[in-house]
DNA sequence: CTTGATGCAAAGGATTTGCACAAAT
DNA sequence: ATTTGTGCAAATCCTTTGCATCAAG
């Protein structure tokens, strides 16, 4: 299940003349096995008793992103990573509540319907092509709404 | 016309007691004159010759951002700065092209109304409460497009 | 006159780079 | 064997802070 995941990653970094070392391996598991969102320091504490360093980490992120296999998503002022490949994870519309800080992610078909036809009318109005886009709204989440009743 | 919105804009600082400097009056016209996104080397450039540090324009802009005059976007890991106060640049629907850099800014009814409903849905639907939204398409712009062929 | 804002210089934190060594292909 | 990746340390870049001075209310 996550091992096919794993060797279709491995697939498109060796597609791409990059090498498959111990580093990238590890970073490419802890993107499979956290479905949330993962600061560069964060990948570097989770996975630095396997041997990294954080240099590689950065250096990885970008390579990663390069193609395509993770999202990189501005939140707060702070850039955070998730995996972008794999359908279940394509929608990346995020939520940042103000106060507790936490980050909700939307995976919901009519959100993601929105979107679509968001870019859709850009294209055909503008001519811009929307490759990628990047939703952050933010607030109070439910949970703090609650509490402050 | 514009003087009227940079007495607007001083009303509000002065309600919040901040007191009104040379520095945060150049700052506010050169938002005002300018309608494109800045990022903070940008703003004090445009102002160093009428005196005016590097440091103040980062101070002042987290206090022209914590009064909602103007709003803060990460595109391509920078952030920018726009006018945020007056209702023709309330939206803030960004696309950044891969190819030349551009900023462009979206300001058309269709696309705000599918964001507001995307809003209300997620407040009905999940209970967030939406204060504000970050979005940030990107892509290849018409213009690059058309050289392209 | 009192308080808050500024400039300068220095500190801080995140990210990147140079380089010699190690590990993939 | 060749090339790419890595770790370490240092450099760089952007942003923030301490402090003495200045200016606004």
């Amino acid at each position: 299940m996550m091992d096919n995941k794993i060797k279709e990653i491995e697939k498109i970094l060796q597609e791409h003349e990059y090498k498959l070392t111990k580093p990238r391996i590890k970073m490419i598991e802890l993107f499979l096995e956290r479905s949330d969102h993962l600061c560069p320091e964060e990948i570097y504490n989770k996975i630095k008793h396997e041997s990294i360093s954080l240099p590689t980490v950065y250096r990885n992120i970008l390579v990663f992103k390069d193609l395509g296999i993770i999202k990189e998503t501005n939140i707060n002022n702070e850039n955070v990573y998730e995996l972008n490949m794999f359908s279940e994870k394509r929608l990346h519309m995020h939520f940042h509540c103000k106060r507790c800080g936490q980050i909700i992610e939307y995976n919901n078909r009519e959100i993601f319907n929105h979107m679509i036809k968001q870019q859709q009318y850009i294209e055909a109005q503008f001519g811009d092509i929307v490759e990628n886009y990047s939703v952050v709204f933010d607030g109070i989440c439910h949970l703090c709404r609650q509490q402050e009743e």
